[in-house]
DNA sequence: GCTACTAAAGTAAAGGATAAAGTTATTCCT
DNA sequence: AGGAATAACTTTATCCTTTACTTTAGTAGC
């Protein structure tokens, strides 16, 4: 019934050559005729010959593999990110393995050693919300395993690679050109500290509510994670106190989301009654109406620069410094905050 | 520099005892005293021990691993199908290997090949759109691989496992629904016919139009595959041509929200001027103005009934009959498609 | 005191492929 | 002709773990 795999000894046996030959024939290796290599594809080919990868990367201590932890999949961030790794994986041969810590620090412990016990060639991750033990990366460091820090990354990441969005400028820009706009009354709803993202929007905000010498109202400054339930239950908080700022910069769309679901049950219209930007783009926002702007940073920028890194670390492993690459932004003006509406 | 990694010989040279005698140990094997168990487990602890998982699959001939490939991954619908997989993989103590075919035949293929060397305990599908040809995966029985077809399903799946959603009924609830309100004038924006997903939603949507005696307009029924250009250009083109129905009903839910951009873009509302309601769920029709009803087929049941059978036929092998699963839909009504404006 | 059995460990082989070093046979050079 | 260089293979060792079988010592039963 089952069919046996069919192995190099195998082909070396039918062909009365050895198992060697075979596999430098099927590696294309010099050391072969080209005649015999010619014959050899062909039998192996004729034979339904598959590798035994396990085999392979036990032997050659390589796997051509890289593993990939992140927080999320069904998040379209991080999903454009996972498809843009595999992509360029797939163009240089590499296979993926993705590991998802659904924001659960022992997950990741977990998913890391995993990885490393399948000898993956290098590791790309980014980390959950709550990591703040990092004893496991400098492990993975000494075992001399290229480690790659993408958008979440740890505070003291001196020595790593990393990359990342240029968080603080991107939303910067956004706020300056709201000001700009003629926008004075802005919120905030911030992600949590403990996270680069988190801290480094708001200090982003913050630098330009000052540069342009504004005051920053407290009660317009909160910080409650990334969701859809967090905009808005606090768009709601602010609206039964009749508090509701001119402008809310949501640290990303899922917040903003949650915004336009709250400001359309009480009967506000956005962007005349309430205006509201984000961080992070997503097709969606097209779709909304009004259609959502954002500061959008480039999933396959960031992909790009840490499949790079790691690519160069495998190949040149002790001879390679680590690097730190920030992402610049754009800022995606579509529907929202487009303009300052006087009669507020 | 480079901490060579620990292996089972290194903790037997360490304790004087054989490798075999650790290996089992560390398994818990009932052949070493408690005693001898605690202490190796303790030094292989201190050690920093960590399986090399390519040689014991190699070895035991079994990877504790499922192959997974999808068309999508930025996407809500596979995204959400992923994450359960993953979920599900976790808790049974398996890992995944996702690859992604990016809908390409070729890739598809390749990645299926990779999986097959990985020597995967088996493997979960989900086709392209334009997969036609089935040899692969005759192959992949005859290797005796367990293989399940989900959601994407091949034309002639008998003798094979398959979890699929009830497009069919799922469409003619959705349209049996809409006649009930007052609907005649229905259109549908159906996906390809060469996939199950897109035959059988058309199948669904003619049943219940002829179970009702309702004429089904020619134009009105398109075929044009499942993103978001396709419902904006067919929507634009019937709007041209001042034949828009009263109803559409999208075979996906980007289509959708092509239909969402474009009567926006013309001025018609949605859902007084013209209505709609598609097949799919996702969280950001909750968003949209007014929130999308559609027909919700629950990645979960899929994702879930994907793994029992997967990993049933893993463990009973050559006892495993293949059986044919058929998960059930849900209306999801929110802001459209709820009630008929006669004065349209 | 002898056989039978069990507990706890050890030995050898297998698993499939690759790296490094070794073997022929042939060609080339002077 | 003698020696080096090269082409085309083969041999052997290694990667690390597991499986199947064997050994050894000690205990129980009669």
């Amino acid at each position: 019934m089952k069919e046996k795999a069919v192995t190099l000894n195998d082909i070396a046996e039918k062909l009365n050559l050895s198992t060697v030959t075979i596999s430098k024939a099927l590696r294309n290796h010099p050391d072969i005729s080209l005649k015999t290599t010619k014959l050899i594809k062909t039998i192996a080919e004729e034979m339904g010959y598959t590798p035994n990868i396990m085999a392979r990367n036990l032997s050659a201590r390589k796997s051509n593999t890289i593993g990939l932890v992140v927080p999320k999949i069904a998040h379209f961030f991080f999903g454009s990110i996972i498809e843009c790794v595999y992509d360029l994986a797939f163009q240089n041969n590499y296979e993926i393995i993705l590991t998802v810590s659904q924001e659960s620090v022992e997950r990741e412990k977990k998913h890391l050693q995993t990885l490393l016990a399948m000898k993956v060639d290098g590791i790309i991750v980014s980390i959950t919300q709550e990591t703040t033990d990092f004893s496991i990366f400098d492990m993975i460091e000494r075992r001399g395993v290229p480690l790659v820090f993408m958008d979440r990354i740890p505070e003291i990441a001196n020595g790593y690679n990393t990359v990342r969005v240029d968080d603080r400028g991107g939303a910067f820009k956004a706020i300056e050109h709201a000001i700009n706009l003629g926008y004075k009354n802005i919120a905030h709803f911030g992600g949590y500290h403990n996270i680069n993202i988190g801290r480094e929007r708001k200090a982003g905000f913050l630098e330009a509510m000052q540069k342009y010498g504004l005051e920053v109202n407290e009660s317009w400054v909160t910080e409650g994670g990334f969701g859809e339930n967090y905009g808005y239950d606090t768009f709601m908080k602010l609206y039964r106190e009749n508090n509701l700022p001119d402008l809310i910069f949501a640290v990303t769309y899922p917040v903003a989301l949650g915004i336009y679901m709250a400001a359309s049950e009480v009967g506000l219209h956005i962007p005349d009654d309430i205006d509201v930007i984000c961080f992070g783009n997503a097709k969606v926002q097209n779709f909304l109406s009004p259609p959502l702007s954002c500061v959008d940073q480039s999933t396959e920028l960031l992909s790009k620069h840490a499949m790079e890194m790691i690519l160069e670390n495998i190949e040149k492993r002790e001879d390679y410094e680590p690097r730190q690459v920030v992402v610049d932004t754009n800022l995606v003006l579509r529907g929202t905050c487009i303009r300052f509406n006087k009669n507020r």
